[in-house]
DNA sequence: CCTAATGTTTCACCACATGAAACATGGTTA
DNA sequence: TAACCATGTTTCATGTGGTGAAACATTAGG
């Protein structure tokens, strides 16, 4: 072992363990085993000590785990300040209102997205997005334009990654990410979701870093690939605007 | 040691470490290593797994730490289906319009109650209630409703507690307890927070456990022990309907 | 009744978490 | 400039305490 931990397993472990809930809301002790490749003895260990501190709780009727309050308590704490969910959601509900369909806001986390805000659109048919949300960073106008402007060595550390998929033509993929670039935003067309079209362009806060992603999506029966291009300008000035305040 | 630990230390300081930010938003690493007595070489390898994890990050200016991304998105992992504070926001918004003063919700949480929503009175003198506060069991309408109706063991078991403080006539304390469980409500004038008065109630969900507390608080200014009177039977009211809910 | 799948407890082993101490860094003072 | 202090970081010997196999307990189902 060349370069040595410097972190404490037990404690990875317990935290993998919580992360396993943003996948399944009640979850048994064999189960948690088997998803983290772990003795179950070991898991009880853990869990004993996680719902001890009040961070998972036992359902009376299953017998199953699921989150507990101290997670919630924590989140509570969570600095709103500078949190862009909160920052951003009048700006969203703007957005919305104006071109009358589902609005997001997504980060880049790691090897994924996360969807920290979305205001719905208020028409009967409508794109539901879930704020919380996991997504992949390999597929959906959102991904397209976090991955366009990230670095070049983040841009290879994800194309190495084993979790992402083989490209058929890597050049094609990299001239489109070029293109992104260019004209400033991407969109998708059924890509992600079935029936669900969208466009997104970057937030670059006021240090030039790109900070996030804004998305408008709706149902491909309302929205075509004009559409999406005829949204693009009018997405481009509020991220530029919501840029200033983040 | 007779009783054999069924926990796992290093899972259980990391735990401890992450609820340190319910009372500071930034903190350092001797900070920390201070608040849960520890030297800070295993704080920092704690840290680092914490941070790995993303469960906390380093702010980038104060080179402090703060709480992560994934604090957050656990959090909207929770089982909201049958959680109190969005499920009985409405009722107490109502609750709010009709009384004009802010209204609070509570849950018992070992040793403490925790305010888990809260809706502010629109008055310009109000009480400013803040989401996620943990709070003494000991002190407060609120506390007083949760103490009456705990089961005797627990009482017991609160009393014995070091944090409990000195009972200078338990039994004129016991008499109040089982005065608020006759008639159903509890006061305090100025107990826990000097200029404010609060009313609460217990709610009784439908398996006819107490399942939180509410309660109805504003400055003395307006609200005199008369008054505090006054409110309760709107209060149980508003509680029965809530109690349907959960 | 047996079987299978849960959760729980015990226990011997030795990996690995631990804290002291040394080291590094930046900020403040004289 | 040096001396100082308070941070964070890394190293390392020590033995505690985390680990997983296995035995046990419990429940549900066939």
């Amino acid at each position: 072992m060349e370069d040595r931990k410097l972190t404490v397993r037990a404690v990875e472990r317990a935290l993998d363990i919580l992360m396993c809930f943003t996948r399944n809301s009640e979850l048994g002790l064999t189960e948690i085993a088997g998803q983290i490749h772990l003795h179950k003895s070991t898991v009880h260990r853990l869990m004993t000590t996680l719902e001890e501190r009040g961070f998972v709780i036992r359902d009376a009727a299953t017998e199953k785990y699921r989150l507990g309050l101290k997670v919630w308590e924590l989140s509570t704490h969570l600095s709103k300040s500078d949190d862009p969910a909160v920052l951003l959601l009048p700006a969203m509900e703007r957005l919305r209102d104006r071109l009358g369909e589902t609005v997001s806001l997504y980060l880049r986390d790691g090897k994924d997205r996360l969807r920290i805000q979305a205001v719905q659109s208020n028409q009967a048919i409508r794109r539901v997005a879930q704020v919380g949300a996991r997504l992949p960073l390999y597929v959906g106008a959102s991904s397209k334009v976090l991955v366009a402007f990230a670095t070049q060595e983040d841009q290879q550390e994800l194309f190495q990654d084993p979790e992402w998929p083989d490209m058929s033509d890597p050049d094609a993929y990299l001239q489109m990410l070029e293109e992104i670039r260019e004209r400033g935003y991407a969109t998708s067309f059924e890509e992600r979701e079935p029936g669900a079209a969208a466009v997104a362009v970057p937030i670059v806060n006021r240090s030039g870093v790109v900070a996030a992603a804004l998305s408008v999506s709706g149902p491909v029966g309302r929205i075509s690939t004009d559409t999406l291009h005829e949204f693009a300008p009018v997405l481009k000035e509020a991220a530029r605007e919501m840029g200033m305040m983040i």
